[in-house]
DNA sequence: ACAACTATTTAGATCATATCTAATCTGAAA
DNA sequence: TTTCAGATTAGATATGATCTAAATAGTTGT
């Protein structure tokens, strides 16, 4: 996306432009994975150091009430954000963590009786699994099972 | 489930019976919530104030390594956890944040294409829109938009 | 171009949640 | 009953997120 649309979506969700809060849209469109604060105020600092960490914050908080971030659902400790550009689902790996996105598909929605009187908004599908490079490092042997996915994982 | 049940899940997956441990599975697995690792250390001790802090963290990691128990995947910050009795979705509720169990039901899985390389292993839902309760409290207007939504439930 | 107004940024303090340490205790096997 | 690896504990520490209040800078109107 060019500089320009970026300034407009954010001044139509009446967001100043600054280049802080550009930096932190710009490199979330541009990114493919699933970024922690810590890392978004990393790169973006690598660039231009303007943005202190308070801000990366600030302006994280401000884009999803806005709607054009999302925080990915997940069970970490730090947050990951997403630019909500295409519509998808997500994929995690059991092994190392790594969180990729999907094509998007719509999932039968859960039978009316199953719902009851909730309102529902969108279904979104989290796959498990292991990612390409992960799957292919080590076949998953026949024991290796849940314990061992995720001690593997927790030890980093 | 009753107490002598517990009790052979936890020594088949090699982990002592401590009444901390014991106490800690079957709080989960009466719960239909999805207690925070604080709520549980207060339910807990509400009972028989036996746990320590750091033995609900402790037992939250090993039931969880060893599959009788399972994070939940979702954007806040506590970790919230359940009981992994009967497969299931989720609803998080967009204005309360409160998550609900929904009844399982299979999802088609990704285009073969789409998957690449990957490993599949499981596929889960989050269903988001509003609760009973919410949904009844204030239908939805119109401009009542994500914004608002997200404003809403930041507030608690 | 300039002033005025308010949103935004900032460093550092503070809060919330989770994990580590190392001393002590205990479940369960022999 | 003895034994000892596994489990518990209080408190310290680490990590991630938010708050505070003073300074700064987009934007609008002139
Ligand atoms: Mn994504
Ligand atoms: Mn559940
Ligand atoms: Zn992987
Ligand atoms: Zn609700």
């Amino acid at each position: 996306m060019n500089p320009d649309a970026i300034k407009r979506s954010l001044a139509g969700s009446g967001l100043r432009s600054t280049p802080q809060r550009y930096a932190v849209m710009a490199f979330l469109m541009k990114q493919t994975s699933h970024p922690t604060a810590a890392e978004i105020f990393e790169a973006v600092n690598r660039v231009d150091p303007r943005s202190s960490r308070a801000t990366i914050y600030n302006n994280l908080r401000d884009l999803v009430q806005a709607g054009l971030v999302r925080e990915v659902a997940m069970e970490g400790r730090a947050a990951r954000f997403d630019a909500t550009g295409t519509r998808h689902h997500h994929f995690i790996c059991d092994r190392c963590g790594k969180i990729e996105d999907m094509d998007w598909y719509a999932v039968p929605r859960p039978a009316a009786a199953s719902l009851g009187k909730r309102v529902l908004r969108e279904c979104e599908l989290i796959c498990r699994g292991l990612c390409t490079q992960c799957a292919s490092r080590r076949a998953p042997t026949q024991d290796s099972g849940l314990k061992e996915r995720i001690n593997t994982w927790k030890k980093k």
